[in-house]
DNA sequence: TTAATAGTGTCTGTCAGACACTATGTG
DNA sequence: CACATAGTGTCTGACAGACACTATTAA
């Protein structure tokens, strides 16, 4: 009881996703140190002691660092910890998990920087796939029960776009009408005065936006849509 | 970026209940150090990076260190971390919960370790009172859909009784004929040849215990009851 | 008028909650 | 035979999935 011993390392890992193209995608940063350095990684780092509040705050603070953005929804994911899963040492992870919309990082992809679609991805670094993995799973039954995706929406969308953003996130097709009975009951979304279309060939759509001071994370929790077979 | 930081102090702290007469207990331990020396708290520990393979290990190590038992059933619950949980400094706390049978631990309740009503706890040294909030609530609110707490269940019981241990952790009467369509769904139990009753003025009921081979924690996920009103 | 999508009405099978009923032991 | 609990049969309202229908714009 009273021998000391080593410290392990600690580090936050991030999963950012997005939706593209109807796809999941993750971003993986290059590392530039070792270990598996020049290779493709979740963005991660060290705890700042001096200047993180607590692990969401470093979370925040690496993916703006990283990745130069700011991520609407944060999520501790579970922590990953354990003897091998870095060659350093016995390490810590506590991984986040973060969504995007698409709109807001278009112009984010850089040298350091790339995307990739979930479902493809094979080799990581360290145990990154399966912290990926255990964030996908978590965030599509997340979909199921709850209005996680509308962190994935612009300011405005049509009911349309939002269920084509759940559809792309559980990799499903919803039915139109029992999806907007749900979206419906969840009493989040406001309309927007202005229906807009203007050239679609079709009747135009209504936009709607959050309302405002709803927050996600509470109202969440009462969606109920059953798992795709 | 190169600038060296200090590191986090990291343990492990469990949640261990159990249910004693139709209530969901916790077990303190008593401090032996500063911080908080003298006072009661979750058990836990540090990380043995010499010894323990992952935090899953060291639960189980610190557990039976400090209470004596081991549990048929441990969980990360979350990470708790940040600057101002623990006097020391800047902390992280990876929390794990644990079911165990009352009869398996009448004899463990020693000097430094007591047994206390989850729901009559006010004041805990650090953030012990969140992290037993949050596993008590995780804990309902997985037995709503799962088979978890068969785990704090004897070697062989009745349905009545199975049932009682669910409505103690829910704080719930729950529908006897419902109860039971659902728990013969999990398909999880066996008849245990010999009916057993001898002595209580009434019909005996048949005794059940766990199927072999089966692994509760994937046969979970399919139960289903409704929440409480 | 047609094409194309927006948006709604309605049927039906499933299932959970409620509750009443039968079964089987003890004293 | 009375009593207490074990164990089961069955009704019903809520609701999700399916699908058909109407509405509204552009070309």
């Amino acid at each position: 009881m009273s021998t000391e011993y080593e410290t392990p390392i600690v580090s936050v890992d991030i999963v950012l996703l997005t939706l593209k193209e109807g796809q999941l995608y993750t971003a993986l940063a290059l590392r530039d140190k070792e270990p598996f350095a020049g290779q493709w990684a979740l963005p991660g780092g060290y705890i700042h002691t001096n200047e993180d509040q607590d692990d969401v705050d470093a979370a925040a603070r690496i993916l703006l660092a990283k990745a130069g953005l700011k991520s609407p929804y944060y999520e501790q994911l579970r922590t990953f910890a354990g003897r091998h899963r870095d060659p350093r040492g016995w390490s810590v992870s506590i991984a986040h998990y973060a969504l995007v919309p698409f709109e807001q990082l278009a112009h984010v992809e850089h040298d350091h920087l790339k995307w990739v679609p979930v479902d493809s991805l094979r080799g990581l670094p360290f145990d990154h796939l399966a912290i990926l993995q255990t964030a996908v799973s978590r965030v599509r039954s997340k979909t199921l029960y709850s209005s996680l995706p509308l962190y994935l929406m612009p300011e405005t969308f049509t009911l349309t776009e939002l269920q084509k953003v759940y559809e792309g996130v559980l990799g499903a097709t919803l039915d139109k009408h029992g999806f907007r009975r749900r979206i419906k009951e969840l009493d989040v979304l406001v309309e927007v005065p202005g229906a807009v279309s203007t050239g679609t060939g079709h009747r135009p759509a209504q936009q709607y936006r959050l309302k405002r001071k709803v927050n996600l994370a509470t109202a969440d929790s009462n969606l109920g849509l059953k798992a795709p077979a």
